[in-house]
DNA sequence: GCCTATCTCCACCCTTCGGTGGAGGCCCTG
DNA sequence: CAGGGCCTCCACCGAAGGGTGGAGATAGGC
């Protein structure tokens, strides 16, 4: 098989990468040359494999993937990715898109749609399902944080309050209550926890996963 | 191979779920008899099929994972699972493993420890990582939310205010902002919004995922 | 230059929230 | 039956949050 297409698969858990691994291995056309189970490792086996196209996920350790595809393409602008990943909310397909990414695909598709998505992705097509496509344009409708109101939306996730966010941000409080009321009329909700869960689900703010176990 | 570990995979994402089956295809002494992509599923397969052992994650169309091993146990008290799943938060592990599952692997373990770990069960044995059992301690050590906490604590994730948590339990507010303030010591934070995002984090409260976008 | 967006800050007001210290009723267990 | 846990409610208070209507400063685009 001199001329399959070259694939590279990154993913953190081990028995989804393995399964995916041991899935594409008995498809005709199609050959994984490298695995990643982190963004460093997946620069570092990008730049020695030089894949068609990479398989990545968005949750990573390390870098995240979404990084993973802006440094690649930085240095590789013709390099393809198709993000494969859970629902994890609109900000995040937002990113990978922008990022470069060629095609976003949920798990829970089928290994057929995958292996079409492998080929046309390789033929040089993009392909954002209408699904997807159409919570992109939610989300373009939905007018965008300024930087200042980000900060201060990532505050009111981890918990501060008003004052905290104005010492912790070097503004007054005055100032961080301007934003708030921005913020809060920007995401169409009433208060601050609202606030909190809707960017949560949104995936406008991580919650950081304090302590990341691993086995 | 007449006596091998005849085994359930339940998992909603298919490619995770093929590629878990094509991963144990290739191991002696376990058979893959069945698959099922929700709870529903599940409990139906399990019923036909009546497995040695059950791989399930937690988070599942229709019934939740813990429903699926309460009911089927229920009725086949000697049924052994194995959860398998991301990291979800502290509650799902102790509620998984209440409802009397065997062990809980992350999906970030090797395809060796599953196959041990699968082996482990089968001979009736409680596999329990440390890092899990050391959660679970934790979980122990910090108090519990009554029902009326639980349901206030809900509420707050939903963005309601303490009148309309009132309302809504059919309580006055001044026991909705009784039930809050033990609710604020028990999980050990200022305010409601910081008790959002723990409850979040922790996995006390699920975020409704509007819309279940799937493709 | 002008307009717009953003960031910064102020004053005033009212509502909501959280803290404290109660109290009575219920049910279950020792 | 006595005690404890839970649920319910009350009054009172100060602090924090949110709404409104401003304002000046800067920077970038037309």
């Amino acid at each position: 098989m001199s001329n399959a297409i070259r694939i590279l698969v990154v993913e953190d858990h081990h028995v989804v990468r393995q399964g995916l691994v041991a899935l594409l291995s008995v498809v005709d056309g199609v050959e994984v040359v490298g695995q990643a189970a982190d963004g460093a490792e997946a620069i570092k086996e990008y730049e020695t494999r030089h894949p068609d196209v990479t398989l990545i996920d968005l949750r990573l350790p390390k870098l995240s993937g979404v990084e993973v595809i802006q440094k690649v393409r930085s240095d590789h602008p013709h390099a393809r990715f198709i993000v494969l990943t859970t629902y994890d909310g609109d900000e995040d397909i937002f990113r990978a898109l922008q990022a470069g990414a060629r095609a976003y695909l949920l798990k829970g598709m089928t290994v057929d749609v995958l292996i079409s998505t492998i080929r046309s992705v390789h033929a040089g097509k993009s392909c954002i399902p209408p699904v997807i496509a159409q919570k992109l344009a939610e989300r373009m409708a939905t007018e965008q944080l300024t930087h200042r109101e980000q900060d201060v939306l990532e505050q009111i996730v981890r918990g501060k309050s008003n004052k905290e966010i104005g010492s912790e941000l070097e503004i007054s409080e005055a100032t961080v209550k301007t934003h708030i009321n921005n913020l809060l009329g920007k995401l169409g909700v009433e208060d601050r926890t609202q606030a909190a869960t809707a960017a949560i689900q949104r995936g406008l703010v991580q919650l950081e996963s304090k302590g990341d176990v691993r086995i």
